[in-house]
DNA sequence: ATCAATGCAAATAATTTGCAAAAAG
DNA sequence: CTTTTTGCAAATTATTTGCATTGAT
């Protein structure tokens, strides 16, 4: 199922080079393929690494160049969660409003989407008089693991 | 009234200080002051240059080493708005629970607390398995101004 | 052919750190 | 007095950019 959805993604990627009049290479094929094969968060530099598997001519330079076009198509998401660099979500092809709960002990990332909380926003920025273009909602939390051991087994240190 | 709430903001973080065994210094006290009396959002550059207006002996250094301080103390929190460079807001100390409402053209922000999407959030959460520790809850919206003239008078270039 | 895309290495920009001197308690 | 804090300047880190060359269309 994350097959039919990714190869989806691609497709929609390589309209958005398209409309663009942007060039499909061998190098951003490889990243293409890297980002849109994963469901995991990555750094530039994990996603460099990654790509090298694929395409060893992968540079640095052109990750940092592929990284804002995947972003602008809107097909990933640039995150933060506080850490030294940024993240890179890929989920954004499928789930387009999802929302992230974060286990403060050991990161673990959980995604999941609320109608019922769009629909707040909706309402209260109406109020305000804005119109909601899109949102961000981060949790961050204790998971069960945690509060019944008193620390996660997934923790990386 | 903003004015009694600052004052209970120093006090706390006044306290945060002899909690950890760190000195009141001339410099820490213009950096606080500073934090504490604005509503607005800052930058580590504008808060050197506010605090600079107190006291010129302000370095950049003590300023980056502060701001550590005050996000721990939890009465300051650090802001991704997907700039070059990070934001603070110095509004957790009157309101540890608001969200933020940004426009899209004219990055104007506005806060506000939703009690009913705290309860949606703590009810998903619970059902996955998570306690809800804190939250961070950005909207990208488009303000009346902009949806009427096609721009914001309040953008800044 | 034409122009976009690449790798490399140098440049930038924000933030951090080592250290000797100054100041707080 | 003892220990923390400071300013300075140098270091670090992630990211960006200029340029000559390669590669897609």
């Amino acid at each position: 199922m994350a097959d039919a959805a990714n190869k989806c993604a691609r497709q929609r990627f390589l309209e958005f080079l398209a409309q663009k009049n942007l060039r499909m290479t061998g190098q951003r094929r490889a990243i293409i393929e890297t980002v849109f094969s994963t469901e995991e968060h990555f750094t530039a530099e994990q996603l460099l690494e990654w790509s090298r598997r694929r395409d060893k001519s992968v540079s640095r330079a052109t990750v940092y160049r592929t990284l804002p076009l995947l972003t602008e198509s809107g097909l990933v998401r640039e995150m933060d969660f506080g850490k030294e660099h940024k993240f890179y979500d890929p989920n954004y092809a499928e789930h387009p409003r999802h929302n992230h709960i974060i286990c403060q002990d050991c990161g673990k990332i959980v995604e999941f989407e609320s109608e019922k909380i769009e629909h707040v926003e909706n309402e209260i920025s109406r109020r305000l008089g804005y119109a909601v273009k899109s949102h961000r909602l981060q949790i961050t939390a204790t998971c069960e693991e945690f509060r019944q051991r008193g620390k996660c087994s997934k923790k990386r240190p």
